[in-house]
DNA sequence: CCATCTGGTTTTGTCATACTAAACAGGCTA
DNA sequence: TAGCCTGTTTAGTATGACAAAACCAGATGG
């Protein structure tokens, strides 16, 4: 039995334990998708009180490391980068109220998916390509309904981070719009912007079927630029 | 005084007092820096047992939107994009750990440095090179102390990360660095090696001061790729 | 007047216990 | 075999207690 010293006058005990159980979980003693022990057993093989031993699992379920439903055993969850995500998310949301904090997110953004179109223009293969012309197809058909033409744009927009498939991508795709939809689905959007969006989509796909990466990260910085300049006129950033 | 709803039968108390406590600390109720009330003071006002209030601190401390040192009153803690890596830093180091976990890590950071090399290239301010030239200078001059040119190999890379004034940037490489440190640092490091790593750092200058992107990011794929085989070799990644 | 010490007063960290309601497991019935 | 009932287990919460550390205000000394 792994019984390590918890009590320390320093530092919280439910810290220890939690620092052990990282340990257990990322060297595989507590093997992915089995529950933690019941908390009375966990208590008496640390000699800790279950105040504590509550404690740790609270903050093992924030860090992401363990999902604790209500009422239901923690269970050690299957490794993901989504699970980076929202453990990041409280922190995020409050930069984003900071002066500039949505400016800095967005043009980390826009460095990033310039750096993607480039791969595209160089990398991309049939399948890919094949893809952004489906969406691009759907984005073309929803310019009449905003609503529909935000979800075929961030469609648009997935299909880049899929391209050099790496799994971490994705999720900071999926990342990006959370946080950023809420200024952006604020905008109003009608079909003449709507068209305007599309062909710069158009453009940027153009740049990647001609292999041209120059073409490419200008187009979508133009792409992208533009949409700021939007977000920025109705919403006021500086 | 802000008197919600907490007991549901649904949800746990403590998530709900966290989910309050974040709406007032992004708009400002609590103000940064001031320490949140005491516990017994936070149970009284929203009638809930000592138990659920430590454990929605608790949650708030792991989340990073309060600072909680043993024994002191959590405040609540500047905001910073540094609590963002923090705040991931359980999920990443496990990430790292499955298979293929640490190459996906690393290319996205080669894939983010292209780009940032790229900026460079376009946009390096005097000031920007001359700290560059710096870091290059004392990168030398560590060639045949393994553990200072780990350092300034380090800071060298830094400075790209300096350039496009994004205060995102700076969190990123520190995140990086943290990560995969452990990988770099079992590598065998030999002066004969640093030397082939200072000439590309040289590489990637010239093209900087060249400003010749493409130059600039090849120079940085090279450098970055042969570093990716020495950790492989040594670390056995497929 | 300012710095420091000191003692009492909070406040946190931890423990123990209790109670409720939900989840679980096993047998029973249809 | 499927579905229901029931006793057992377990999580969520409340309450009370106590030691130790932090805080505060007044006293003391320079």
């Amino acid at each position: 039995m792994t019984e390590e010293r918890i009590k320390d006058a320093r530092t919280r005990a439910a810290d220890n334990l939690v620092s052990i159980y990282e340990r257990q979980i990322i060297d595989g003693t507590l093997a992915v998708g089995k529950p933690l022990p019941p908390e009375r057993e966990i208590m008496q093989s640390f000699g800790v009180s279950r105040t504590v031993v509550r404690e740790a699992v609270q903050t093992l379920s924030t860090k992401g490391l363990v999902e604790a439903r209500p009422r239901f055993r923690p269970v050690v969850r299957t490794p993901g980068y989504d699970a980076a995500i929202v453990a990041v998310g409280s922190v995020v949301n409050r930069l984003l109220t900071v002066p500039g904090g949505v400016r800095n997110l967005f043009e980390l953004r826009i460095m990033m998916e310039a750096a993607l179109v480039r791969d595209a223009a160089l990398h991309a293969d049939k399948n890919h390509v094949v893809r952004m012309k489906q969406a691009l197809a759907d984005n073309e058909a929803a310019i009449s309904d905003s609503q529909r033409f935000f979800e075929t744009d961030v469609a648009f927009h997935r299909v880049l981070y899929e391209v050099p498939d790496n799994p971490v991508l994705p999720p900071i795709h999926q990342a990006y719009t959370d946080w950023l939809s809420s200024h952006w689905t604020r905008m109003p959007r009608d079909p003449e912007r709507n068209h305007v969006n599309y062909r710069a989509h158009g453009r940027i796909f153009e740049a990647i079927l001609f292999r041209d990466p120059d073409a490419a990260e200008l187009a979508l910085r133009d792409h992208l630029d533009d949409a700021w300049n939007q977000v920025r006129q109705t919403f006021g950033e500086p």
